[in-house]
DNA sequence: ATAATCAAGGTAAACGTTTAACCTAGGCAG
DNA sequence: CTGCCTAGGTTAAACGTTTACCTTGATTAT
């Protein structure tokens, strides 16, 4: 039999209210006596506090949703890690949700966190979704929207770092050190990270007074497959080309896979630069070049605004700007 | 104002019990009549019912505890993405929680989560744990201990393979392909993976009459850059080696990072050989040979026995036999 | 005509907490 | 002695559902 409060009270021959209060640790009207009588029985007795029960009453779950694409890509590991952390040192907890980038998924989950009551929405939102759908609509719930936001979705607050801005960096970049016909393998230009990176990407270019090769644009997903079947199409057509600026690492490591093997060297004859630094990056040989974008740091942004907004509306809760830099190793020369 | 069950009651000039009876689908006594009216009712008034409040009355959450070391290593999403799918699937949902391999925190979660009434647990213990906790005593609910099974914990299942087979046939492999003098590069001696990967390793050799170089065993964590530091140290110290079996992928991916940077050449002088396939493992070249752990599967098949488990502790849920196999990539000759 | 059955739905207790409001006994000032 | 204060509690309503059991009127069988 469970035991509960009830239990805990008759035992410790005190009223429900007081053993609340030793539980929650607002006894500065209780005598000393009297808590750790009610903490003995506690201990000795085994019980452990519904908190189902409680959020019935303070309607507070103490519990946050993150709806991610796929944890299984590795820019959302660390993300995730990153709410988590801040999450649990707040003393929430953190419920996981994978969209695998379907509308209808995402939609569903939003629907089911709102039932399980949970008390703020991490959301990054999937690269096929232009608007905003019913079910996001009726959200009465505080959302953080992170990397990917969503128009007309209000009550939202967005962490974001500037694309446009670390693709202009890590391009021009490429030009200085030599790199003139630089393609560019995409992600779905569905997704506004993608569309922005694409906009430095060209305004780099222009900037260097440097034409971007014809069709030099590849989209496709953030795979490493897909990585390495646009080079494969380069390398068929027999593109001119020296130099790619890739939409994220898997495609970079997918792209630096074809590459070496057709043989052909990295950095030497065609440079590389990824986008989001995850792990893997500095796995390989030669190591990757890449943008880092601060995916555990964004991640803890935003659970800790979203925490914020959740106990206090009044004062806004400052963001930390997020900057992404580039970070410079093997696969440019 | 949240709208209630009450509410819709109201509206639609009908008890609760009806309400609540077309929400949860069990109308068989209901006319269609009023179930459609009931329905619009709830149409137009965005009615979210409140799961917290059913969770009282049913004493189920449908909500599943997901423990792991850090999702931030290659092997948990996947095996993370198996629990969810089968969550999601029969309608439960996922709290995560990373215990960083301390068992105070894996403690603390194991609390938490029994007093947030999740149904059932899924734990992969961190390699520090040797034996059980008071926290894991006290536990009154399901309990699948994946990949790491605790001694003395009962009304547990354990998922696990068979590491002491899987690195059997990997060694073996190695022997086979002539390479002679194989070192391993493994994780915490304190984990059980750890352990019998290592005793599949003596036995492969022992089996096939070859004798485990002197200081053989270089024991770390399970991480690219123990990997990496492993092969320094054999480098450094002059040993004669021709081949690594390593702990993990991990491990194997930096072993070929040093390997790679002193231009020594994989496979051709030295084999190697992962353990997972984690997803990194065909991103890379040459492309890691490895043992190939069902990760995915895994975590499907752990939380489908929970949730048999929750649901109907008569019948034992088979589980089905999950075998590792040896995948060969480009890292042996 | 009457008892038995049935369809459709209502009643109300129960789930385990929290918390505002209330109570009580003793101490103390005037 | 009266009135008031304080410390240390207690009481009971409320949170939003589910569900075992009851009610009612209509239909069927005898």
């Amino acid at each position: 039999m469970k035991v509960t409060i009830k239990d805990i009270a008759r035992l410790a021959e005190v009223s429900t209210a007081t053993v609340s209060k030793v539980v929650n640790g607002k006894d500065e009207k209780i005598s000393s006596a009297t808590r750790m009588r009610v903490m003995a029985v506690i201990e000795e007795s085994g019980y452990v506090p519904n908190r189902i029960a409680s959020s019935m009453v303070t309607k507070k779950t103490k519990t946050l949703g993150l709806i991610i694409p796929d944890i299984t890509n590795p820019f959302f590991p660390e993300l995730a890690r990153g709410v988590e952390d801040v999450a649990n040192k707040e003393g929430y907890t953190l419920i996981l949700c994978n969209s695998d980038n379907s509308l209808e998924k995402e939609d569903a989950y939003i629907d089911m966190l709102q039932e399980k009551m949970v008390d703020g929405i991490i959301f990054t939102a999937s690269s096929s979704r232009t608007e905003i759908s019913s079910a996001l609509k009726r959200v009465k719930i505080p959302v953080i929207t992170v990397d990917r936001d969503i128009d007309g979705l209000k009550s939202q607050k967005k962490i974001v770092v500037d694309n446009e801005e670390g693709a202009y960096e890590a391009v021009s970049y490429m030009v200085t050190r030599g790199y003139g016909k630089i393609y560019h393998i995409s992600g779905p230009m569905t997704s506004k990270p993608a569309q922005q990176r694409y906009k430095g990407y060209l305004n780099a270019l222009s900037d260097k007074g440097v034409l971007p090769p014809k069709d030099h644009l590849l989209s496709g997903d953030y795979s490493g497959e897909w990585g390495f079947e646009g080079v494969k199409r380069l390398l068929e057509k027999d593109a001119d080309f020296d130099g790619i600026f890739c939409g994220n690492d898997l495609i970079a490591l997918g792209a630096m896979k074809a590459l070496h093997q057709k043989g052909v060297d990295v950095p030497g004859k065609v440079g590389i630069i990824g986008y989001d630094d995850i792990y893997m990056a500095q796995m390989v040989s030669p190591e990757l070049t890449t943008v880092k974008q601060p995916n555990y740091e964004m991640g803890y942004q935003a659970g800790r605004v979203l925490i914020g907004m959740i106990q206090g509306a009044e004062k806004d809760i400052e963001l930390e700007n997020l900057k992404t830099h580039l970070v410079i190793r093997g696969t440019t020369r």
